[in-house]
DNA sequence: CCTTGACTTTGAGTTAACTCCAAGTGTTAT
DNA sequence: ATAACACTTGGAGTTAACTCAAAGTCAAGG
């Protein structure tokens, strides 16, 4: 359905990842057709955007492989996988709140700045008039 | 006023990270005391606070030594300081929001998780029935 | 038929940010 | 005075997550 190029294309990730995803059990094996090369069917491509988001919310990817090997275990699992799930989103959001804690201060840095650099033109000024 | 220990467990830094910062230019040169061990002053401790805040948030190093370089070299280059805070509050901007995507991702698998687990407990109750 | 170009694998190299280690020095306690 | 201990430096090692390179295969175009 689509070749890697496509995929890197589509989903703006490097064809080397998407390999060394699959390389690592990250990106379960993806279909190949008759001369060896992928071709990235629905699942495949479903899988790609799930890993694509988790990845860029930094979630290691050592938690990815995890949660997508109770993923190929079967229902069983559920529990699990829920557990990682929650771990993770308890996670991002602990980081999500330092984050928004930098961000005040960097706003009043910024305004800080600002300030500053009227003050300076304000001297200019007088130096002028 | 402060040695490298009492630093460390003040701000949960490891002594090898603080002296790495100071190594790399990150911390600007520390106090020392008569026997050479770094004796931090209010100043120390301030920028020691400002660089976990800023790493909290996963602000590169490379750009805070950019940044602290520049307020050593005093107020003329107040306007390129503001520069790399507006950039880095940007791109932190930019990545909470893609953190918020992946939350509510987060949210609605584990809600679907949670689902799946009632609806085994129910066949489990009918079993027994 | 031969070249071009995209693919393949395996393994090595890179980058950021630490983290550890060895060898040495100065202050404190016995 | 000597042992213990926290500190010092310089340099090497580690970890996560890619990223690149070499050597080979295959389908399509001239």
């Amino acid at each position: 359905m689509m070749k890697i190029s496509e995929v890197s294309e589509k989903y703006d990730v490097p064809p080397d990842t998407l390999r060394y995803y699959e390389r690592i059990g990250l990106l379960p094996p993806v279909n190949r057709n008759k001369s060896g090369h992928r071709d990235f069917l629905e699942l495949d491509l479903r899988r790609v955007a799930f890993i694509k988001c988790m990845r860029s919310a930094g979630i290691p990817i050592e938690s990815l492989i995890a949660y997508i090997e109770l993923v190929q275990q079967g229902d069983q699992t559920i529990d699990a996988r829920k557990t990682i799930l929650i771990e993770q989103r308890e996670r991002l959001a602990t980081q999500m709140q330092e984050m928004q804690e930098t961000l005040e201060l960097l706003d009043y840095k910024i305004s800080v700045y600002e300030n500053a650099l009227l003050e300076r033109e304000k001297e200019l000024i007088e130096l002028e008039v």
